[in-house]
RNA sequence: CGGGGCGUGGCGCAGCCUGGAUAGCGUACCUGACUGGGGGUCAGGUGGUCGGAGGUUCAAAUCCUCUCGCCCCGACCA
């Protein structure tokens, strides 16, 4: 393709509103321009990409037996409803009506759908498994879209589903599509890690994510430095707490005055204890009611770890007024003695001699509280948010290290979640009615190519790995009306996309500099430049865009020596 | 949803506090000449009515009210 035809709408400056670096390069390199918020076009630049992210994702899930379908974006309420998630979904479910007044959604997800196909087309366990996906446009309503392309509302996803006669044949497709995903993100360049997930509101009992580390992540990802257990923090595992071997003697339970001391750090300064002697009781709100969660002064609550304790759908931390109205002590001084509610310790908590904690009353604690004798635990479990350092619960000598992710994968075993709810079913070879164990798996194709310029970057722009890259060579003619560098440029464009090599011819009158700087801030991972001294001596200049080294090699006899530096990239 | 910020040619910004004549700068874009290995030089041009509506005033980008949009932090979230 030549330049001067393309549009390729580069700019020298951000727009004020891109922050992450991927948002603003894919801005100015010309790739995407926003229409609304989280919201946007994607230029004929942004395409070749997405469209190389998407034919790595057909080719690796044809690999393992996946097929490929197109599903409804629009879908009709009824069949939400059905499943439940109509209610469920909330306002992130953008909800439409036809002229008839018919309630329609856009589809943030296709479970629904997808079962609904599959419970009238399979009646017999002959029939399965069965692995479809798809490539399509979602769109969720997300409360605060950002990041560009990273969260957006409208989004390109792959979007997988699996049917299978039983659990072990949904763990086998499971792990095959952890593999392919594997060779899915290293195909495409990125260093990633695949994680322990919680399996949200999705469902299901088994659950990874696949992260690509890189600071902009929303997502925090804890990993020990000695085993290979890695997960998502708001599932990571705090290890098994060991009992303290205090010897003093039980005290009395006493209160002590603590005037206008509130948070943790005050009450312990006025007390002199370390904020670990403390214990704090925060009140969460859930579809069961309030419950109250206790951990260690210098611990915080993992409310995703303590809602798979209690078993309810949901959980978040009570706000000041509910707490004001249902247990009438201000915020600072809720403890578990007398509290009339159900009381969900962490295991650290459980296992303290002795304790401070908040009275229930305004201005004062206790002091010398004992779990068991002062109040009573309705379970202890792992409900605490691990921190960065601290032993890996899976092996003796790791320790934890936290870093940022992207989320660029998820895949979950969902088990009958979805069959149930849509009541799809299938005959067994006993000839007898059962549920569908179901698996889906998910990729985000733009945020996969975010992600791979949040990790492949320099001050001058994209630095994208070649398998992914809009073009993978750039002709860059010193001086395109010169007529044997024109000539020179043309042949050279001309074999290389005789041999399927993705090549740009940067056609246009423009001095080199500025050739240069579109070629760098675009991304393209070799540039070929033809200038007429290094013509006269029979020789090109190679520069590759990654390392910026350059080199010189033999025209027109340069095919070979092309081809054996890409290979090399 | 709570807190904060911002809307002025395509992009980046100044002007607003303290109202005043043709709304300014950089860049981009167009024309011509020169130049031709790192966003080049010179000259001449095109393009905005200041997010929108209402109000105050002799006079509004500037002051007031309402409203829409966008961004950031938090809450939220496959």
């Amino acid at each position: 393709m030549r330049y001067s035809k393309l549009f390729i709408p580069t700019l020298k400056e951000s727009p004020a509103e891109a922050e992450v670096i991927s948002h603003q390069l894919m801005v100015r390199a010309g790739m995407i321009r926003q229409l609304a918020a989280g919201i946007y076009s994607i230029l004929p630049m942004g395409l070749r990409v997405l469209r190389k992210v998407e034919n790595i994702i057909r080719e690796e899930m044809n690999r393992i037996g996946g097929q490929e379908v197109f599903l409804p974006s629009i879908q009709p309420a009824e069949l939400w409803k059905e499943s439940g998630r109509w209610d469920f979904y909330g306002k992130e479910l953008l909800r439409l009506k036809d002229r008839h007044d018919r309630e329609f959604c856009y589809g943030p997800t296709h479970e629904d759908v997808i079962t609904d196909i599959l419970r009238k087309e399979i009646k017999s366990y002959r029939q399965l498994p069965v692995l479809l996906y798809q490539i399509q446009t979602k769109f969720r309503d997300e409360v605060r879209p950002r990041f560009g392309m990273m969260r957006g509302r409208e989004f390109m996803m792959k979007d997988a589903y699996s049917f299978h006669a039983g659990e072990e044949s949904a763990r086998e497709t499971y792990q095959d599509t952890a593999t392919a995903y594997s060779n899915i993100f290293r195909r495409c360049g990125l260093e990633f890690k695949k994680v322990e997930a919680d399996s949200g509101t999705i469902g299901g009992n088994l659950s990874h994510e696949f992260m690509v580390l890189a600071n902009s992540g929303e997502d925090a990802v804890a990993f020990c430095d000695s085993c290979d257990y890695a997960s998502n923090l708001e599932k990571s595992e705090a290890r098994d707490p060991v009992p303290e071997n205090d010897e003093t003697a039980a005290q009395d339970l006493k209160e002590v005055a603590t005037p206008g001391k509130k948070s943790v750090e005050e009450v312990c300064q006025f007390l002199s204890v370390p904020s670990k002697a403390l214990v704090k009781t925060i009140l969460f709100d859930t579809d069961q009611g309030l419950v109250a969660a206790l951990v260690r002064g210098d611990r915080q609550v993992n409310a995703v770890k303590l809602k798979n304790l209690l078993d309810v759908e949901w959980a978040q931390p009570a706000d000041e007024k509910l707490i004001a109205q249902k247990v009438g002590v201000p915020v600072g001084y809720v403890g578990p003695v007398g509290l009339k509610l159900k009381i969900y310790a962490d295991r650290e908590v459980a296992l303290m001699k002795s304790m401070i904690v908040g009275a229930n009353k305004p201005d004062a604690h206790f002091t010398d509280v004992q779990p068991g004798r002062d109040f009573k635990i309705e379970k202890p479990g792992d409900v605490r948010l691990i921190e960065e350092n601290e032993p890996c619960p899976r092996c003796a000598d790791g320790k934890y290290g936290v870093k940022r992710g992207i989320e660029v994968g998820h895949i979950f075993v969902l088990g009958t979640k979805y069959s149930s709810a849509l009541n799809a079913t299938f005959l067994n070879d006993q000839g007898k009615e059962n549920l569908m164990v179901m698996g889906c798996y998910g990729v985000g194709v733009g945020r996969t190519a975010a992600a791979a310029i949040e990790q492949n970057h320099d001050d001058k722009g994209i630095v994208w790995p070649l398998p992914i890259a809009p073009f993978q060579v750039v002709v860059m003619p010193v001086n395109y009306s010169t007529d044997s560098v024109r000539e020179a440029s043309d042949h050279i464009y001309k074999t290389l996309w005789d041999q399927g090599i993705d090549a740009l011819l940067d056609d246009r009158s423009d001095r080199l500099g500025v050739k240069f700087k579109d070629a760098e801030l675009i991304g393209i991972p070799l540039q070929i430049i033809v200038g007429p001294k290094n013509l006269d001596s029979g020789q090109v200049e190679v520069k590759i865009r990654k390392t910026g080294e350059s080199r010189l090699v033999p025209y027109p006899d340069f095919s070979g020596e092309i081809r054996n530096i890409l290979n090399d990239l």
